[in-house]
DNA sequence: AGTGTTAATATACACCGTTTACTAAAAAAT
DNA sequence: ATTTTTTAGTAAACGGTGTATATTAACACT
């Protein structure tokens, strides 16, 4: 008969202990993310978690929503100081955000990207909303520059036949958006994330978290590349 | 006195542990990676791993190494059928063999660039050779590029001072390239992972193992940003 | 007062990497 | 040829993990 410690007794262990695994993931990483060190840190024992989540990957995608909700916000708020028709200064808004936000919340840009946890793979039911919401600030910064009519498509490539069924289904998520818009959007996110993720996960030397040379200059190529000069 | 099965008996033990090793990534994903499931399969006991491995990350380690020769082969073998002055399309051998092996080795591929193995953080000392020799054929082609005079360098931005330092002593891995190769091989580097990241983590629709529009207009953008008209 | 529900506990199971102590066989040294 | 040393395995154990089961304490409602 122990008597339970105040802190469970707080109104919303839900968001204790999602507190903690952030606390501790951020501390220790991902990889070492254990609800039993939750409940230690809680002072609850490790099965009265499952009230609150029905297993350990539950936590963990409620930590991924997180996240993408923590990424989606820091993209939309990049272009609040940046006026609708400034194209080129969107796109660099935009750009640096990610780079930024990677770096400031590493741990949470390695749940998304990475898979840094053992034997768990997200439910696209589950995370899609999040995950699409997340990108759609940059997918409006590129709807803008198409129906501003200057979105350059020199480089477009309709999907072929064969893969437009799995795509269409996957663009579902994503308000039907135009293909051309699509195509150019997941380009630059392409571009823009294959930096920051070799950099991230230390294939490239250490920039630090400053902005550099090369990261600069893919923004400049991203730029020269799909926006068209106003005609 | 257990007799042992005459499968430990076999020539070099280690390599049989590897072997296992991988063919369980392949099977179940490196992150289930369990040196007691290799024991199992092989007949002997766990500990008797750490004869041959001093630990866990000793064996990740060889089998990352591992991964980046098989990726290395890869980059070097694509280039062999194009001829050494036709940089357009050693350009898109090299960018597709790059997704090819990807899908093609897809554990391996995750073993190298994302970090699946719980608490596993690979030595730069270790596998900076082998890491680097699977960059190296890139390096080549545009290195290449840039003795013919092809070289655009139009986007190049010198590396800030603050940085040269750490930036130095990473390229001591690649042979004290020029400047200017180092700078366009890692962008197109980024370039290529970016979509192949996203593509194999899930984050892009399944494109499937064939080329695709939308990579094969990302090659197509590498070679007219950094590739010269002959002049 | 009694009943049903909720949220915690205690216990247990099967797994993991790793350490220690021990042993049998092979190799080396005398 | 005998003794010693090294090698390469085993057995047992420690502390860690996620999770299932059964149980208990506290609360709300009739």
């Amino acid at each position: 008969m122990i008597k339970r410690n105040p802190k469970t007794h707080q109104s919303n262990l839900q968001d204790a202990i999602k507190a903690t695994a952030w606390q501790q993931i951020a501390e220790y990483g991902a990889p070492a993310l254990s609800l039993r060190a939750i409940a230690r840190e809680l002072n609850i024992t490790a099965p009265a978690i499952y009230n609150y989540f029905a297993d350990r990957d539950a936590l963990v995608t409620a930590l991924v929503i997180d996240a993408y909700t923590s990424f989606g916000d820091s993209q939309l708020a990049s272009l609040e100081t940046v006026a609708v028709d400034d194209h080129a200064n969107r796109l660099k808004a935009i750009g640096l955000a990610y780079r930024a936000w990677a770096h400031r919340y590493t741990q949470r840009y390695l749940l998304i990207f990475s898979t840094p946890i053992p034997g768990y793979a997200p439910s696209i039911d589950q995370i899609g909303p999040s995950s699409a919401r997340s990108i759609r600030p940059l997918f409006s910064v590129v709807e803008a520059m198409r129906v501003a009519g200057r979105l350059n498509d020199a480089a477009y490539r309709p999907i072929q036949p064969a893969y437009e069924a799995h795509f269409e289904q996957w663009r579902a998520y994503f308000d039907q958006v135009h293909p051309l818009t699509h195509f150019v959007a997941m380009t630059i996110w392409s571009r823009v994330h294959g930096f920051v993720s070799l950099e991230i996960n230390g294939h490239f030397p250490p920039f630090g978290e400053n902005g550099d040379g090369l990261y600069l200059s893919e923004i400049d190529a991203i730029q020269r590349q799909f926006l068209h000069k106003v005609s």
